[in-house]
RNA sequence: GCGCCCAUAGCUCAGCCGGAUAGAGCAUCGGAUUUCUAAUCCGACGGUCGCAGGUUCGAGUCCUGCUGGGCGCGCCA
């Protein structure tokens, strides 16, 4: 099914043909009541483009439109904009017809792409922290959005598993490991010992030695170092696991760097053959001297001691996903520092011959209340488990106060579901680039923008139903006839005009602006209309727009990665 | 030195391709509950969109310069 953006788009796009002129301008939602419910700018593109009058080319288009069935008679505003009011009957048959539809309207995407997401990325021996979530969260709801578009998406976990770290985690293991620590807290224990031979190595020369010569040994396939390697990454892969069940974020695969390891002299060999790299300083280097911003910037990828680097790898992971996996599409989620790299990256691809769509999408830094980047008072990351450890108990003495008659299991599962909805809501709801500020009572609030009055607002809807005590039949007809009604129905018609368009620029918050003025455009209906005691046809039409309001909401969230609650 | 990102109400933030008198939430103040979850709703107050130029019928949005903050820039990832 069409939306009502589409269909003024099309009549539009007809009526310029009639009236003899070539495509312009577009249709959005208006910016103000004022000015109806749709607008179109076409005149004002055509009149600069043409030099004429736009309000007389506005009347031109007007006499060519032909939109009765939709609208009111479009309208001439301002300096030539055409405004389109919605009829009510219009709108209800709309509404008739999402409840109909299993997507709520959200057409499919015309053209399926193949698309490798590479998201979160943690480091092996090292505990997830804070500072993983927004790559978690932004990768995850893109995948849902792209995978509900009609996408075929493949979630890759591209953990870090051989850095140079390794030397100094063998180095440890077999010389100041704790077993029963390793036991207890395995990843806890795989830091401590990083962090001491790390010490060690600083005042002590021949621990240096030691920890490199393991190294060394690890990258030349040596049996023991190669089986500490092992258990390492399956240590901190089941640690991984935990955080990702609590989130409901998971991979499709994971190819860590180790993975492309036998691919890397053969990656090096054909940029050198191709011309794509030079030798330079002993390295091999690709030099980007087209290209003003990087002409000074080269991406060294085999060092000047053989050895390869993370652009080696990142270039045969690029290899990996467009001719393994078949991708024409690779999104990598990252936090903003890497964005050079990437870019380098990016155009090595395209020196190679691929024509795949590469994008990195960058994010801001969590900051604490202080406003600098978020630690804990010894100045060490926040581990990501603490946090959401500590949404769901917040959450959990929220639910207690409001809701305490709730059977304790219930009141448990409710903590979750509001705890780290809040926590990834928090997140989503905020343009991605910009730094966001943590704070645990602006997220876990009742009110304005955060995920419990979402969460609400479809809570009291299940309420209603429950209350009801019957199953929702779709009526014939929906009358529409108070301006509450009439705001929520146009409401949830937009719906599928706004989940396409978070892929534009990869803006979840657009979808998370959307749902919060559904809700409340929810939340004033229900103050405004009552629903069970309502006469028909207004109860069966308030029933039915109950229903679609806490699908969208429920699909909305769910997109998101967020879930709901029946009760809270 | 060069590059990327950011700067909007007291606070936290929206504002995608340039569009009409720049919007929310929080906070503050004032209202609303015999009613389906008041975990809500309605209203008021609050702005030199960092500064200065430029392009345009029209600039928070695009261009140039500047200021302030964050990050990055040849052998870590």
């Amino acid at each position: 099914m069409e939306t009502f953006q589409s269909l003024l788009r099309n009549e539009l796009a007809r009526a310029l043909g009639a009236a003899g002129l070539p495509p312009a301008g577009e249709v959005t939602p208006a910016t103000d009541a004022r000015f109806g419910d749709y607008q179109t700018n076409a005149a004002l593109i055509l009149a600069k483009q043409r030099g004429e009058n736009p309000r007389q080319l506005a009347q031109k288009i007007i006499d060519h439109l032909s939109v009765d069935d939709l609208a009111e008679p479009p309208t001439i505003a301002g300096p030539g904009f055409i405004n389109f009011a919605l009829k009510p009957d219009a709108l209800a048959e709309q509404a008739g017809q999402l409840l109909r539809d299993d997507r709520l309207g959200v057409a499919r995407a015309e053209k399926r792409h193949r698309i490798v997401i590479d998201f979160g990325s943690p480091n092996v021996a090292k505990p997830m922290h804070v500072g993983h979530i927004r790559s978690l969260v932004l990768g995850d709801a893109l995948a849902r959005i792209a995978t509900f578009l009609g996408h075929d998406v493949i979630r890759d976990n591209h953990i870090g598993d051989w850095g140079t770290q390794f030397g100094m985690v063998i180095y440890g293991w077999k010389n100041l490991l704790d077993r029963a620590a390793l036991a207890r807290d395995p990843i806890a224990e795989l830091v401590r010992i990083y962090k001491t031979a790390n010490e060690l190595g600083k005042s002590d020369p021949a621990v240096l030695d030691a920890c490199r010569n393991e190294l060394v040994k690890l990258q030349a396939g040596d049996e023991e170092n190669l089986s500490i390697w092992n258990e390492c990454v399956a240590l901190s892969t089941r640690e991984f696991e935990a955080a990702y069940d609590i989130l409901d974020i998971h991979y499709d695969i994971q190819r860590g760097e180790s993975f492309y390891n036998d691919r890397l002299p053969a990656v090096v060999d054909r940029l050198l053959q191709s011309g794509v790299a030079e030798m330079s300083e002993g390295a091999v280097c690709v030099f980007f001297r087209d290209i003003p911003e990087l002409a000074e910037r080269p991406c060294i990828v085999r060092k000047s001691d053989g050895g390869f680097n993370y652009a080696t790898t990142d270039v045969a992971t690029i290899d990996y996903r467009i001719r393994d996996l078949g991708a024409d599409t690779v999104w990598i989620e990252t936090g903003a520092p890497q964005q050079l790299h990437f870019r380098q990256i990016f155009e090595i691809a395209r020196r190679e011959g691929y024509t795949a769509d590469f994008r990195h999408i960058t994010h801001g830094s969590i900051l604490g209340e202080d406003r600098k980047l978020m630690k804990t008072r010894s100045g060490e990351n926040v581990a990501l488990r603490d946090v959401l450890d500590e949404a769901v108990v917040r959450a959990r003495k929220i639910v207690e106060q409001k809701n305490p008659d709730l059977a304790e299991e219930e009141k448990n599962a409710i903590a979750q579901t509001i705890g780290i909805g809040a926590v990834k809501y928090a997140d989503l709801s905020q343009y991605r680039m910009t730094d966001y500020i943590f704070s645990w009572d602006r997220m876990l609030s009742l009110q304005g923008n955060t995920a419990p009055y979402l969460q609400n607002a479809y809570v009291r809807i299940r309420s209603i139903f429950r209350k009801a005590g019957e199953e929702f039949v779709l009526p014939a007809e929906l009358v529409l006839t108070e301006p509450a009604e009439f705001n929520l129905a146009k409401r949830l018609t937009q719906f599928a005009e706004i989940v396409p368009q978070v892929l534009n620029d990869f803006r979840p918050n657009l979808l998370a602006n959307y749902l919060f003025e559904l809700a409340n455009a929810f939340h004033a209906f229900y103050e405004a209309c009552p629903v069970l005691k309502a006469d028909e046809p207004a109860r069966a039409t308030r029933l039915a727009l109950c229903e679609l309001a806490a699908r969208t909401l429920q699909q909305g969230l769910d997109l998101l990665g967020i879930d709901v609650p029946e009760k809270m």
